[in-house]
DNA sequence: TATTGTTATACTCTATAACTATA
DNA sequence: TATAGTTATAGAGTATAACAATA
């Protein structure tokens, strides 16, 4: 039948749930303070946010959604409500006529302003409070490199050509409906 | 009002950063593969692993949501869905006519077998090919410690709601039996 | 032809509130 | 009254494909 799965060891499938459960439980409660101070979703924020820390408040919407992985209409329906909402600006790229360039408006910033301090208090509360600074340098240093490679990493299904090693390894089980 | 909180510092903003782009990657990549080995959503996955790590593969509703972090009415869409797939069965509790108790059936095991190689394969590739021993060691530590913080603290702007107090019972955090 | 972005659409997931029934 | 679970429903978010306009 099926072959012994490769295991994880003990400190293995330690990291990753705790990964997993602590990314999932901060983003749940910056989530809630998001909707209740500013009516933000996770997503806009992080729109909003980007732009804030992007020359003159720009970015053209390709460049957004690279941050922000989704897909291309998932950023255009988020860019329509925070438009709607006043939050940012669109409009066409002078230089690239396909282009649109979106802008953090006055009010998007005054609303990131109301929401940061909020922001950061979860943060201290929920992720800070627990760790030392080694502990937190130490986490930047990981994370941050898991990260880099992550972004490096093209996603095993799309590129499908080029397996990276070991042959012997047959990873996947392709098994439709 | 308090002008402004006590800002973050370089070092922890970057480990917040790291956190969630790692995690969310992380995630958003089992996810897919998640969905092409076995048609299950992240959720779907951690109930029948649930489950899995159960005695006799069942669980009642409630306990089940209380490692699932979501509502009770999500709990009872995806218990519903997983039925109608034949992965789980629900049927009274002989104990507590009130409760439900979910069981893995074979199908839920084959289906949970099936999709594991491939979730471990893309945690190797994705998340601990960038990592030392130690890294994964002290990742496990830090985030352990941060889980198990969060879960201890209430959410800030919520009332306290139901909690389980019973003393003999429930006192360990991670992997109960 | 390739790229940029929008639209249309369908679907999944989550949350709230009202409800039933058991304890 | 409190707890366990379901139902109804509504809304947000995401993905895909077809499309238009520009490069």
């Amino acid at each position: 039948m099926s072959p012994s799965p490769p295991p994880l060891d003990a400190t293995q499938l330690g990291a990753y749930f705790a990964l997993i459960e602590a990314s999932s439980m901060l983003k749940h409660a910056v989530e809630q303070q998001l909707r209740e101070a500013g009516d933000l979703s996770y997503v806009q924020f992080q729109i909003l946010a980007t732009l804030g820390d992007s020359p003159a408040g720009s970015r053209r919407m390709t460049d957004l959604a690279d941050g922000v992985v989704y897909s291309r209409s998932g950023l255009t329906y988020q860019a329509q409500t925070l438009e709607k909402r006043g939050l940012v600006t669109r409009t066409p790229s002078p230089d690239d006529e396909r282009s649109v360039v979106v802008t953090l408006t006055d009010e998007g910033r005054a609303v990131l302003a109301s929401v940061f301090p909020g922001h950061v208090a979860v943060l201290d509360d929920l992720l800070f409070a627990a760790l030392s600074r080694s502990d937190v340098e130490a986490l930047a240093d990981i994370l941050g490199r898991a990260r880099d490679h992550m972004r490096r990493t093209p996603p095993r299904s799309a590129g499908q050509r080029r397996r990276r090693k070991t042959p012997e390894e047959d990873p996947t089980p392709s098994r439709p409906r």
